[in-house]
Parts: structure tokens; sequence; C-alpha cells
DNA sequence: GGCTTTTGTCACCATACGGTGACATATAGG
DNA sequence: CCTATATGTCACCGTATGGTGACAAAAGCC
């Protein structure tokens, strides 16, 4: 869908600000459409409909470009917006459910952002690794923050488990922006996260109920 | 002017079957090195020392090229390995994990299937096709043989947790070939994925356990 | 007004890519 | 032996890429 075609002689407009916003504009379209890996200066330009030169002066060279756009955004969850969601809860397992809940509902919000972690271990983008930055950062910081509200984590390996699961998230939200299936597993309807949701929920019940009696939490 | 060291015309044998063999091998070596994206016809004629025009001679084009590959080497566990390395479970829980311990180990021995997984959703060449299509079979087929082995799952959602837990593995595991660190865990050393493993026991066992002691109750 | 800076447009460079035609020569078949 | 084919080498094409220099005109400033 081009709005924009070249074939009108119509000048753009002198306006730097509004250059740079749709120039990180085309990015995001450019990254759900083609992945990380399709935003080069020349096929950025003709997405932006701006001359490929600007995006030089703008931003330097693609990396800035890249620098700007990380920092442009909102691709992740805060660390507040987490403790708020798991505020309520009555204990660790508790917590721990309704975080991952809330993350995977953060990530499926983001499909840019699903997108730059599909294209994670093969793109080492400075886009790539500011992200990355980002979420070690907070997931240590949110975990270490959970560990003091809830006393810490009884016998549960908090760091292995939440690795995991975190880790099945992303990739399979990741997945789904481009793929139907995984494992059987049609992994595009909400239906079928509820049930992956529902099958982490009886994980970590069964996973507290059986190393910390004082944080027990039974289904009823 | 970048001469090579050494200008020696040393001209390749005449031996079709050898110089195939030489391509395929260098495409593991450029997979490994470069990930999927950085095999093209260039790189992969300099990396074998072939000239491209061979490449074409023998396999057409890239994606003929790709085809070759997936049909010439051994990316994945095969359902009769798998349901060996289950065969002395004793119920459903324990043949879940032993399957998802040789799963994590198949994985983890081939580095070039990980490589492979980690350029899945940005790469849709054949060979990542066709390595999902062997998956994807078999991993159905296993499931439904287990099923017949211990006569169902129980309430266990079991497609809902094998795609979770083999999804945390294979991400993990493809991006520990590039990234040391997920989550603030260290996911390159045999020891902490002995760590995750166990977590993994720990799940599949607290699920069995809170859901159905006796496969007795099952849904009609 | 006149001058400088900023914004935008265009033409161009060197390099890499996937792909092909023409040629040389070692081997196989008669 | 001689010839045909298979194998290997080389030069080249069109296109795309990341990146830059030169120029026009609008905007800001005196």
């Amino acid at each position: 869908m081009v709005t924009k075609a070249a074939a009108k002689p119509k000048p753009r407009p002198r306006d730097r600000a509004k250059t740079e916003t749709t120039i990180l504009d085309a990015v995001s379209r450019l990254i759900l459409r083609d992945g990380l890996s399709g935003v080069g200066i020349n096929a950025l330009a003709r997405e932006a409909g701006v001359d490929k030169v600007l995006i030089y002066r703008y931003f330097g060279d693609l990396d800035g470009l890249y620098r700007a756009y990380a920092e442009h955004g909102d691709f992740w969850w805060s660390v507040e917006e987490m403790l708020a969601a798991t505020a309520d809860a009555p204990n660790a397992a508790e917590a721990l459910k309704r975080g991952l809940r809330h993350h995977t509902a953060a990530m499926r919000q983001r499909p840019v952002t699903l997108a730059v972690i599909a294209a994670e271990p093969a793109n080492r983008t400075p886009l790539v690794i500011a992200l990355e930055e980002v979420r070690e950062k907070r997931s240590v910081e949110l975990m270490k923050q959970e560990a003091a509200r809830h006393g810490g984590w009884g016998d549960v390996d908090i760091a292995a488990v939440t690795a995991l699961l975190a880790a099945a998230i992303d990739y399979l939200a990741a997945r789904a922006l481009k793929i139907r299936v995984y494992g059987g597993v049609e992994i595009k309807t909400d239906k079928n996260w509820e049930r992956m949701l529902a099958a982490v929920d009886a994980m970590i019940d069964g996973l507290f109920a059986a190393s910390a009696p004082e944080t027990r939490s039974r289904k009823s």
C-alpha cells in the first residue's frame, strides 16, 4: 500500500522533525513486513518515500538509525508496570503466574519487538543488542524485587524456571508472526495461547506445591 | 589490489562426487560460522574453494542446494531413537522427562540444526522448511506413540506442555550458539543446562502429581 | 533586500550479489 | 588412436547494496 507514489512530482515539505518520524515509522513497517534484516538504507528510503541521503544526514549511518529507533519506541514492559501487575498476588507462585501472563500479553502486543527477537540470534545489530540489554536488566531487576516481596522462592530455582518459560513464550510468540504451528499446536490463536498459559499455570502450581509447603497454593 | 598469498594455480581434480561433498561440507561450515543467511552462492564458492558455476551445475540454484543439503545430513532425532530412549519409563511423566532430556542432548549435539532453527523465523528457505516438516511430523508421531504406550496423558494438556518445553529448549539452545546469557542465566554451560533440565523435571513431576495420580479419569 | 544554513533531490561510486556464456582440458567410449 | 562429454576456469551481466559529492531551493537571520 503505497500512498505516496513517486509518480507525482510532489516535493517533500522541508520539515526535519516530520521527515525523521516518517523514517522511523517506515522502520517499523519494514521490520513487520520483511523482518529486521529487511531494514537497509535503500529499502528504507524507498519505503519511507525519502531520499536516503536524509537518513545519513539525520542518523549518521545504519547503526545510528538503529540506535535512534531503539530509543524512540516502547519495546518492553517496565519493571513498575510488571510489579503493579503482580501486586496483589498472595504468594510467589501466583506472582510468577501473573508475571508470565503479563509478559505474554506485553509481547504479543508488540509485534515489532517479536520480529526483533526472531532476528536476534542471526542479526547482531545495535537495535537487537539494545533491546537485549533492556530485557536482561529489567528481568533481573524484576526477579530481585519479587524475591524481596515474597521472601525468596523456597526451593524453586527461579532463574532456571523463568528463563525456560519466558524463552518458550518469546520464541513461540515470535514464531507465530510468520509460522502457524509448532509441535502440532496452532500458535496464532488466542484460544491456544490461553491453553498454553493454563499449562504454564499448572506447571508452576505443581512446582511450588511440591517444593515449598509454606507457599503452597493448591488449585481448588 | 590484494593478491592471494599463494598464487599457485592448483587445479581441482575432476571428481564430481568429491566436489559435491566439498560443497556440502562448506555449507555446514558456513552455517556454523555465519548463520544460514551467510550461505550465498559467492560466499559458498569462496568457502569451498570451488567455482560457483559448479554449484549451479550440480545443484541447480540456491534452493536446489538447500534441498540437497537438507537430504544429505542428520538434523534431527528419529522417532525410533526417541522411543528407545523412553522405553523403560514407568509412567507418562517419566517418559516425558526422558524424552525432553534426549531432545535437549540431540539438539545441543547438532549445532547446524540449531543455527537453522535460529534463522527459522527470518529465512524461509527450503532448508528451513524441510527441517520444519521433519520436526513437525516426528514430534506429532512421537506423541501419538507415547500416548498409546501410556494410555493417554490424564488431564495434562500434553500438546501445550511439550510445545512450551520443547520451544524453550530449542530457543535457548539455538541462542546459546551466539549469545551467552538469557534472563540472567548463563546458557552455554552443561552445568546450567542440567539446572534447567532439573527445573523441567520438577515442573513435569508437579504437573502430573497434581493432575491425575491414576490415569483413570478420562474425559468423555 | 541580501546572505547563510538547512532541507531536499539527483547522479554517481565501489562493492557484492545471483546467475550465465564461452572456453580449456581431463577422462571415457568408440 | 580420435572424439564426445564431463569437469573445471574465467570473464562477464544486470541488479542491489551502503555510502558520498554536488546542486537547488526553501527558511532563518541580519
